[in-house]
DNA sequence: GTTGGAGAGTGTCGTTCCGACACCTATTGT
DNA sequence: ACAATAGGTGTCGGAACGACACTCTCCAAC
């Protein structure tokens, strides 16, 4: 059977011929909170891996692109929406989801911890416990508050704890050459609590000055005139400059 | 309907409830060849797109990881194996391919220009264009031989020109903090030819002091003792060095 | 209301890294 | 033999960065 055109090729054509893997997304939510990364989790009511957390996620509608997936996630299951949000890794091991074969679509999203409901649902904020250092990359662990502290290691469904592992390693990787801090403050922040946010990522502290001249120089801030107040000579807000075209 | 044990649950999953999209691999197949950037193509025999150029690739099978899959398609349909292989992106809008809703994985697969078997059933190699600069992104376009030079433009199939621009993107991004040009290499090399391959990607001349300087001060180099032929002043060849923990 | 602490902001200095240039060396081609 | 071609070394100047010293501006304790 031959087909001359296009469209008598389409009109034939039978979509269910071959075995097909069904496709999620799950999307890490990081946010920065006293110097250290955190993300939001969702205890699992449900088997497979019950009582585990788990990143919110979902499956892909057969009409939906998988942003629109990512952004249904976040809004369904975390309660936020209008963030800024990128397509990781896509992760496919045969057995990773014990049900059936799943394929799932990772992706990273930023924002202002002020913005994170973990009121939502079964929502928790974890801490993110990285045990490596740079972008050697590899899974991370996660600590839900115990106490007045964030120190009791919760178990991770399927490979979060990897997705959270590319999450870290790639915002780590972006921090060099995009200003892309700004995304865990509110729309008006001072230069320490930028920092703050990079020595959080990175995991290492930063030079106080050799980062101020560094922003100011990138053209990317701009002084609103606005002072911070609290303890301290008050400091300058600044906002985030789009980068007009050069 | 509770389980409460997850073997339970398993067993009653019923995985056929969801319509699920089909999932492909393609990968672009990048090396340097007369100090630019070339890729292998497929042209299309069958609808849809017929006639057009394609990256190697193929459907992910039910119990297939995806990097197997692209390690498949490259085998099947370039007739490579043994390569740099890294996972891209994944490119999933609902309109895609015409026939069905498809989700394809995009790989990247670094090969030096002397083992691509451009003979092997319909591949070409095709010359890319570059119509940006820096990481700016975007689709490219491919050229095809023309006589005695690379300069007839072909359509690509589906949204393939936008994989092949990711991947340089990508390849371009990598090259600033890791040494991935030798995979474009035979195992021996000079630093001019190393040089080149940098110019290839970056799509700007280097200078040559300070590439050098760079290169031996990274100690990822290790010099052989073997020395080039050729005109002028034979170079010595190095090997590329796997870097030693530190 | 004076004083000390905390953190913002400025200026300077030395080191390191990189682009640029000069110059020497080793091979091929005529 | 000599030019052409290309590898390899040394040096210099500017830019970027870490480190440090110092000043400024608020709050709060006394």
């Amino acid at each position: 059977m031959t087909h001359d055109t296009e469209e008598s090729f389409l009109a034939a054509y039978d979509a269910s011929r071959y075995a097909r893997p069904s496709v999620s997304v799950d999307v890490a939510l990081l946010t920065v909170r006293d110097a250290a990364l955190f993300t939001l989790l969702l205890q699992r009511e449900r088997h497979p891996h019950r009582g585990a957390f788990a990143l919110p996620g979902g499956f892909v509608g057969i009409d939906e692109s998988l942003d629109e997936a990512a952004a249904r996630a976040l809004r369904d299951k975390a309660g936020v929406s209008d963030v800024f949000v990128e397509q990781l890794y896509t992760f496919g091991r045969p057995t990773r989801d014990p049900r059936t074969r799943v394929i799932t679509v990772a992706y990273m999203a930023l924002i202002d911890e002020a913005r994170v409901r973990a009121d939502h649902d079964g929502a928790t904020l974890a801490k993110l416990g990285v045990p490596w250092e740079g972008e050697t990359g590899g899974s991370v662990d996660a600590y839900v508050e115990h106490g007045d502290s964030f120190d009791e290691r919760v178990e991770l469904a399927f490979d979060h704890a990897e997705i959270l592992g590319t999450a870290v390693k790639r915002i780590r990787g972006k921090l060099r050459y995009t200003p892309i801090g700004f995304q865990l403050l509110p729309e008006r922040f001072t230069l320490r609590q930028l920092r703050r946010v990079h020595e959080a990522i990175l995991g290492r502290p930063m030079n106080k000055d050799s980062f101020r001249r560094t922003m100011l120089a990138s053209g990317d801030l701009e002084a609103t005139g606005a002072r911070s107040n609290g303890p301290g000579r008050p400091a300058e807000l600044y906002r985030f400059q789009k980068r007009s075209a050069v």
